[in-house]
DNA sequence: CTGTGTGAAGGCTTTCACAGCC
DNA sequence: GGCTGTGAAAGCCTTCACACAG
């Protein structure tokens, strides 16, 4: 069996099978084969039961995975037990929408500050989070034991808003600014470029 | 040289070389090395070239690259240089939010209608887009010759909206819904689970 | 007989090493 | 000498084939 550290595709996946899982324990299902569960999943059954092997033995043969197992494991596995407290930097366009954005709760993230240089933008209509200045950020970062934070700051000033970041005690990043952010060994950071992504697709359109 | 078609990886760093070298050009920076473009770019520099082989010869040996040249040349594999007009399906938290965001078109999208199948969302206070009603749909894509879409519907009805989509002669979909999408062969799908890279990068922090 | 677990094979990307051109 | 272009090597991920458990 093979352990170690799960590679970044598997755990990728790991959260989509979770999150069907949800689906097949709400309704009542407790038991679930590779190939069902791989195809509503979108993956090969060979590739889904890869994954699963990184958890440990968890197929019944003959059978199938137990729902409630994998479920609790993989929740285990991936961190999501505990709600994640999460803040937010740069509330232009992007950022004040991801504030209203009612996904992330959904799965577990609450947002629970706001941060921009910009007197103007922090007072938001009907949004409960509070906007804070800059400068109150790495009090609230060390205060709560906040981990992780989304950027959503211009390009050009995005390198220097994740070092203080960093600094202030943040392990991860979800970007969503054009910018390719340097972080030390202790950072992870995940890049979301909406534009790219539709530059992406217009490739492959004839 | 490697020809044929451009694989999908290279043609998402292909687009972040391209944003660099729009900055340069900015700069009057005529000339650039593969080692000075692929630190910016965050990639290594043999990489860098590999990708760039893709487009042909582009490179003087001892000098580097025009950056007037691989500006034009990517341009024109990108297919950016039309501007290619966009719909958003789904006007919700999400998507009301990106209508607003004007990244894309800082990259050339434009978003030129809104769908939402509820009522109540169709009046979009400061919003300059029209949000109609899904069954507007097909004839607005077929009269303004729409081929990419951002499809931001829940979960649950994200295959089915997609679907009609495709039926319509929508040709790529950006994908913000938590859901695998099937579709047939001549269509393409980028997926964004903004939920999913939290948890992710939730996995990686100790 | 059904369906998991897994070593081995295959395919795709990245990196290396160096030949070739300015 | 500097820097690109590229075959070969390495690494990573996916798929196959099949042993094995229920």
């Amino acid at each position: 069996m093979t352990r170690g550290p799960i590679p970044r595709k598997t755990v990728y996946r790991l959260s989509l099978y979770y999150r069907v899982l949800q689906r097949l324990r709400g309704n009542q299902i407790d038991t679930v084969s590779s190939a069902s569960l791989a195809k509503v999943s979108g993956v090969k059954p060979t590739q889904l039961r890869k994954d699963l092997a990184y958890l440990g033995h968890f197929g019944t043969r003959g059978l199938g995975y137990s729902v409630e197992a994998l479920c609790t494991k993989l929740v285990e596995v991936m961190g999501t037990a505990s709600l994640q407290p999460v803040i937010l930097v740069g509330v232009g366009q992007l950022g004040s929408a991801l504030l209203g954005y009612d996904g992330f709760a959904r799965e577990g993230f609450e947002i629970v500050g706001a941060f921009d240089m910009d007197h103007s933008r922090r007072r938001m209509g009907k949004i409960k989070v509070k906007t804070m200045p800059m400068e109150a950020l790495p009090g609230f970062v060390k205060d709560n034991k906040i981990k992780i934070a989304i950027l959503t700051v211009p390009g050009h000033v995005a390198q220097e808003v994740a070092n203080s970041l960093v600094e202030s005690g943040i392990q991860a990043i979800l970007n969503f600014a054009p910018a390719v952010l340097q972080v030390p060994e202790n950072a992870v950071v995940n890049s979301v470029n909406l534009a790219a992504e539709l530059e992406n697709l217009s490739y492959f359109i004839r």
